[in-house]
DNA sequence: CGCCTGTGTTACCGATCTGTAACTTTACGA
DNA sequence: TCGTAAAGTTACAGATCGGTAACACAGGCG
């Protein structure tokens, strides 16, 4: 029993600002986001439609506490990560790299896996949405994770590498919701393995002629 | 003055159907799918919500024919690129492809270039509404021409390569959309062909192995 | 001239949308 | 036990949504 959980006539319930967000991100994924009107999101959430307003002030600042809540949830992916691959090292990082391959392929290929912050991005064009604010935050901040891990693992052009593999990710993600999990972003894998393996070769040529050289 | 325009009051004018396609393509990427009325796209294509309704019959069977139109234009983008490389040589292939990656780049700086078919698969999760599948068609019929123009570029894994070029521009499409046109989408054309460069390398090892055998 | 097709106009339907007001009930802690 | 804060209830406002009915009007063509 969590600590903001609560007992309602003996049952275990969540609160209602919980169960709202998690409700709201289910049903957002379901019919999207313009598709779910509050007083559906709070009656299957279990409460009203004031409770709601209380909490959140206005749809589209449920819309932005839901995407940060998804959001949060990279940071236990880095944190598996690192704990995994807890050593510095070019091996170990280059090894870590892999496993963000992997990591990142199956938690894409689950329901919606990763999609909410898209899906986001293509349904709210209003530039000053505040909802807009947490995607381009957070598509920074996992660029700039995945530069430094590229980078560590003793790429040379980490920048170019990163942003291979995240606009990889970006598109099979985007392939996937338009053509289904058998396309092309099935073979997500071998691709971000082959580019990996071309970044690395160019590495070793550079650092082969630089040897030549003296 | 093309075979549908009228002459109206000496003004020419497209006839109401051209005028209510090109309006709600315009407005639907300018406020998103959901996010537009058909009496606003009735009103600024200079027309009203009876005549759409009588050429389109439903908001979505419109949203669909858009969606068509702007597949169509796809076919235009190959004649060109047909007419440029009109030889079927290996290395005209190659360069064709090379300006494959030049040409989608460009087109997908545009305003919104080709980013309707997203932006619906997107809007609208409902399985079997009529744009989506206009939407899996055309991804299909892309892919299969990207594919085709591989192997005739003399790339062994010509499925691997075409899969990992669509993934890509699908991903810089969707990350412009998100983080805007100076992230890492504006260096679609540095990795593309840099893949393209280690898969054409990849070809060559086999190539040399075999002829090291015998 | 009369016919016909395409178009414009107005009014309307029922449903749904975001958001608010006023009030009642519940739970928990001092 | 009482006070307080959170949550539930009901009703409503004002707007917009997709879609339809009925009718007026226009131009082209025989």
């Amino acid at each position: 029993m969590m600590e903001n959980d609560k007992l309602v006539s003996g049952c275990v319930m969540k609160r209602p600002r919980e169960r709202i967000i998690e409700m709201a991100q289910l049903l957002f994924r379901k019919h999207g986001i313009r598709g779910v009107g509050v007083d559906t999101i709070a009656e299957e959430a279990g409460t009203n439609k004031m409770t709601l307003y209380r909490h959140f002030g206005s749809k589209d600042e449920l819309i932005a506490e839901c995407l940060r809540d998804t959001a949060g949830q990279a940071e236990v992916f880095w944190r598996d990560l690192d704990a995994t691959y807890p050593e510095d090292t070019p091996e170990d990082s280059l090894a870590k790299l892999h496993q963000w391959v992997r990591a990142v392929a199956s938690y894409a290929s689950m329901e919606g896996g990763g999609c909410d912050l898209l899906t986001a991005a293509f349904e709210l064009p209003e530039p000053d949405h505040p909802a807009r604010l947490v995607v381009e935050a957070f598509k920074r901040e996992q660029r700039g994770k995945l530069v430094a891990l590229c980078r560590s693992a003793g790429i040379t052009e980490a920048e170019g590498l990163a942003d291979a593999l995240g606009l990889l990710l970006e598109g099979a993600r985007v392939n996937r919701r338009s053509v289904g999990p058998n396309g092309p972003s099935a073979h997500f894998v071998a691709i971000a393995e082959a580019v990996i393996a071309s970044f690395s070769a160019a590495g070793e040529r550079v650092r082969e002629r630089e040897l030549e050289r003296g």
